[in-house]
DNA sequence: CACCCCTAAATGTCTGACAAAATAATGCAG
DNA sequence: CTGCATTATTTTGTCAGACATTTAGGGGTG
């Protein structure tokens, strides 16, 4: 692992692109200790801040792990799906607000994905998945629930949809698209007929799973999807009125 | 912006989460110039480099740019598609190898969404999607070709066909999915007639999207799913030839 | 007006030091 | 010899100050 002292890159980032393909190519391993600053200062011919500068580049994308005292030093991170979870929200999230992402593309590809799911949910869903769906729907008939908390189970029921297909790679890939739509969500004001449209639609994705019924999953997630459009129109339609 | 010196947590790690919650938040919208390291530092009563190391953190996540110089300094930075490409393919990739996801679930996750843009792609590609989907066919059938380039061919391909859709959301999503699999497909030797096999399924297609049939797509899609699966579990058995 | 130089501001890097945490080693008592 | 408390050592976390490098802008000169 070498670094050129003349690239116009900053030395710390070399030094975390040198030390991130060590990992990416098995070089170093899952729990591989690092050496420790003070030797990776001396192999690298930099001072210690600027390899720990390096380190926290790679602590932030959660490659390796830190630990103080004797016998501790930096470890290569086991990426859970928690933590790549994580990643995935905060940037899908940003990577929405940040380009003027518009509703409708948004939720399209939202869609789009969780269909995918779909069939492999019908096949493989359990019965626990089935309750937390019909115990979200109960949520969302509360009355005087927010419209925070009704975005809140309504993203809870659709991942329990998501996790019945019993992938968990499917449900880390649907989990940027379902909670980086959030925020826009959060903006939609749901009026007590949508929502009782809402949870009918999600009551009949239920007793569709249920009845492993795939293709009417499917049907009844379109549907969904076009009156989410609806009420987002609806929204968009009303907060601009006849302007001039 | 206020920081806990109490907390168990790195100095670092609470200005980076500081710093990025108003990012995320809206109160640092993009392209705004943060404080000068001298004046971060002087806010949260800590040293130049701890602040340094909270930048990087959030320069690893693509969060911030830095510029030398006068009116330099730290940007919020524009998340664009490309780094967030680049950051899901990472995430993915190391995800897979590190929690020894199997190659019949990343299969099965990579064609369900595929499958997903099936029917948008079919409405929407243009003749430059078709172009490049034929122009990858063509260097597939070319002899000699490497397993490697091969596979390099084979994403390009299927790139094209989720473009195809005209969703950059999700081409994004995709880009992870397709892209993380090819450490898992260059493990995979193509004979002559699993290419050839390979290559007749890419031109129907092909072929499928020329006249715009989403069902075919689907299915044709779904014969690809089922033949890697064979060739993967092709070369698992040879591996391990009745071991004993 | 154009060109050059100088200055100031900001990041990038280095040195050296101390604090804090956690393990390892040591020594003492039973 | 064993068990426990104490001390040492290693390693990360933080600080202070300094110099190098890059860049924008201002001012003087032709």
């Amino acid at each position: 692992m070498k670094i050129d002292p003349n690239s116009p890159a900053d030395l710390s980032a070399q030094i975390a692109t040198a030390i991130r393909d060590a990992i990416i190519s098995g070089e170093l391993i899952v729990d591989a200790r690092l050496p420790s600053e003070a030797e990776l200062s001396e192999q690298f011919a930099v001072s210690r801040p600027t390899v720990r500068e390096a380190l926290k580049r790679l602590a932030a994308q959660s490659l390796i792990r830190t630990q103080r005292g004797a016998s501790g030093g930096a470890f290569v991170n086991r990426l859970s799906f928690q933590e790549a979870y994580g990643q995935q929200i905060t940037t899908s999230t940003l990577l929405l607000s940040m380009n003027d992402v518009s509703f409708d593309v948004a939720c399209e590809a939202r869609f789009a994905m969780e269909r995918a799911c779909a069939s492999l949910s019908a096949q493989r869903r359990t019965a626990d998945h089935l309750a937390t769906m019909r115990a979200e729907i109960h949520r969302q008939t509360q009355p005087g629930l927010s419209d925070q908390s009704f975005c809140d189970s309504d993203v809870a029921f659709h991942r329990a949809l998501v996790d019945g297909a019993g992938n968990p790679v499917l449900s880390y890939q649907l989990a940027g698209a379902v909670e980086a739509m959030q925020p826009l969500m959060n903006m939609i004001t749901f009026s007590e007929r949508s929502r009782e449209r809402i949870v009918a639609l999600h009551t009949g994705i239920a007793d569709a799973l249920e009845q492993r019924n795939a293709p009417k999953v499917e049907t009844l997630l379109s549907q969904l999807e076009t009156y989410t459009l609806d009420i987002a129109h609806g929204i968009a339609a009303k907060r601009r009125p006849t302007a001039g």
